[in-house]
DNA sequence: GCCAACGTTGGC
DNA sequence: GCCAACGTTGGC
């Protein structure tokens, strides 16, 4: 089993918007980096692992447990262009974008960025990179049991 | 709003 | 294939 870490605007899905979905279950739409498609394409499995991290808000940090679900299809974003998602170089034959479900495990105390970068268990991890931008990345097992045992102090 | 860092695009 | 210009990300 793989760990990843997943970033999602609050704006746009917060842990609490997954808490509420159907079956705890949102389909992770709007990926529009190769690097992060190709993750969820070629190595993403259900019940692999992910930490759910809010990007892009006041507090930047990891929300919650999730767990890859599965169900990889084309990102049905990519067709609608009332989406700002929308890629009018994409077709229904080709599509160029996936996307993957995501089921909560469970909703975690704020583990903000500012800790994050100041453990050293920590150091590692890929979103910690300076000028990382990468909405997915692989965490090793080492960091995930490093994140457990601090969300739960 | 600023700005550094990075990915993508497109001319050549 | 190179690379400058541009757009986007994302913390602050």
């Amino acid at each position: 089993m793989a760990y990843w870490l997943m970033k999602s605007e609050p704006d746009e899905a917060s842990i609490d918007d997954l808490a509420r979905a159907p079956r705890r279950t949102l389909a992770w739409t709007g990926v529009r980096n190769y690097q992060a498609r190709n993750f969820m394409r070629d190595a993403m499995q259900p019940g692999d692992g992910v930490l759910f991290y809010h990007s892009s808000c006041a507090e930047p940090g990891i929300a919650g447990l999730a767990r890859v679900a599965g169900n990889l299809q084309p990102d049905a974003t990519q067709f609608d262009p009332a989406s700002p998602y929308f890629d009018p170089k994409s077709t229904r034959e080709q599509p160029r974008w996936l996307q993957i479900d995501v089921t909560l495990e469970r909703k975690t105390r704020l583990l903000p960025l500012a800790e994050m970068r100041a453990a050293v268990e920590l150091a590692t991890m890929q979103v910690l990179r300076r000028g990382n931008r990468l909405s997915i990345t692989p965490v090793t097992p080492a960091e995930w049991q490093a994140v457990l045992a601090r969300l739960d102090r």
